[in-house]
DNA sequence: TTCCCATCCGTGGTATACAAAATACCATAC
DNA sequence: GTATGGTATTTTGTATACCACGGATGGGAA
């Protein structure tokens, strides 16, 4: 039976509809600068579901998720919309992240191998203090990292996860004010005695580096930040 | 114009089907013992909707809410299922609670009045010692209000929403355990000497204090609790 | 008897239809 | 011209119908 057989290619099916949406709803979200003035809050299903040529339901479903998550409102009878985070809440997040860190940063001092520490020291073999302005986008990529493998080798997916899902948030705001000032500078000094800190085992110097380095970009959104309520 | 107006009340349509459904499942999850050996963990999404009489719709989207939060997970054309949390992960969310209840702390150190570190005390004057055993389920009341009001008067609401989210799933377990060996004696000492240092305004013993107290449980879970994957 | 395959049934996934409410628009009366 | 009330439109909430896939079941062949 050597006929021309139609050849298509497998669909991956493990990702529903929804998720698919959710997904990508979240990235556009996130991506967007949801503070210029002329952002657009309102989400149309029924635009939403003609753009993707999808029913109203699945994108239904991935509303509720997003509502879930904190990124948008759900306003029965009326609508749709992405939430602006307030500057009181920007700085609750901050803080929250560094409740999490901080813990991370005990548990690495306990679990964390050698190896795992040393990694951190990789993120930054790059960069040398001259050339820093120039490559700030690098760097910024860099930054998150660190954090994110700091809260990975503490090898907890909780705090991962709950840590991630906070970061999703901020990350544009982090993003911005890490080229304000000498924040890049501060900061990498800052991560080398976290490393340090973490080499020699020192949980409560670790957690306590790691805080207070949250805290500081805390300190510094609350007096420098005001495109956001 | 002293004239006789209409008044009328406000009629509450925040609500719909959809959020009453998600609230009463949630509910009816976090009250029933999933980890009996009877335990019904599957949701039908038909019989759900037969017995609330409504559509399969708003379940579906409450459902979604509810596999966000992590309470159930939607297998593509399986079936709905209530999560059993292994008991590492039950580790997880206790050390994660540490981490916010110890930042908690350090914020009601900074924030809190007198006043409010002092309603801490008030919620134990019911118990001494000699007939803790007897009123155990009362003290477990207390015990989930000592914590609940130290997120609390930290005035950092996203600190609360998260601990509360993450203490839905473990309130259960916590419950258990009160009443295992000598916890409960335990507990209440320890619960004074934070009381203490927080009126001592001692941010740094507060939040240790606070963080080896959870982490206790932790240990005590990890050694005795063992119902659970 | 045992193993394999076809078929059916149950499940969640998606699409569509319908209902209800909010909003925008317009016509009419003053 | 303006204010008021009705109506059309838009948009969300809910219900229902259908689909695709997985597992169960039963019958037939080895």
């Amino acid at each position: 039976m050597a006929q021309a057989e139609l050849h298509v290619e497998p669909i991956d099916v493990s990702f529903s509809l929804k998720d698919k949406i959710y997904g990508s709803l979240k990235q556009a979200i996130t991506s967007m600068n949801i503070y210029a003035d002329d952002a657009e809050l309102r989400l149309d299903e029924r635009r939403l579901s003609e753009k993707l040529e999808i029913s109203r339901t699945p994108i239904r479903e991935a509303l509720a998720r997003l509502e879930q998550e904190g990124l948008v409102r759900i306003v029965p009878r009326k609508g749709v919309y992405i939430v602006r985070k307030t500057k009181k809440q920007i700085l609750e997040m901050i803080t929250v992240w560094a409740a999490l860190e901080s813990m991370a940063a005990r548990l690495v001092v306990q679990n964390a191998t050698g190896d795992e520490i040393a990694s951190l020291r990789g993120l930054f073999v790059t960069f040398d203090d001259g050339k820093l302005q120039t490559h700030i986008d690098e760097y910024s990529e860099a930054n998150i990292r660190f954090h994110q493998t700091i809260l990975e080798i503490s090898h907890c997916r909780l705090l991962v996860d709950t840590a991630d899902n906070i970061f999703m948030h901020v990350g544009s705001i982090r993003a911005r004010t890490i080229s304000e000032g000498d924040r890049a500078n501060r900061s990498i000094t800052d991560h080398m005695h976290i490393i340090e800190a973490l080499e020699s085992r020192d949980a409560e110097l670790a957690s306590r580096l790691v805080r207070e380095h949250a805290l500081d970009l805390a300190k510094h959104v609350e007096k420098n930040v005001n495109y956001l309520g």
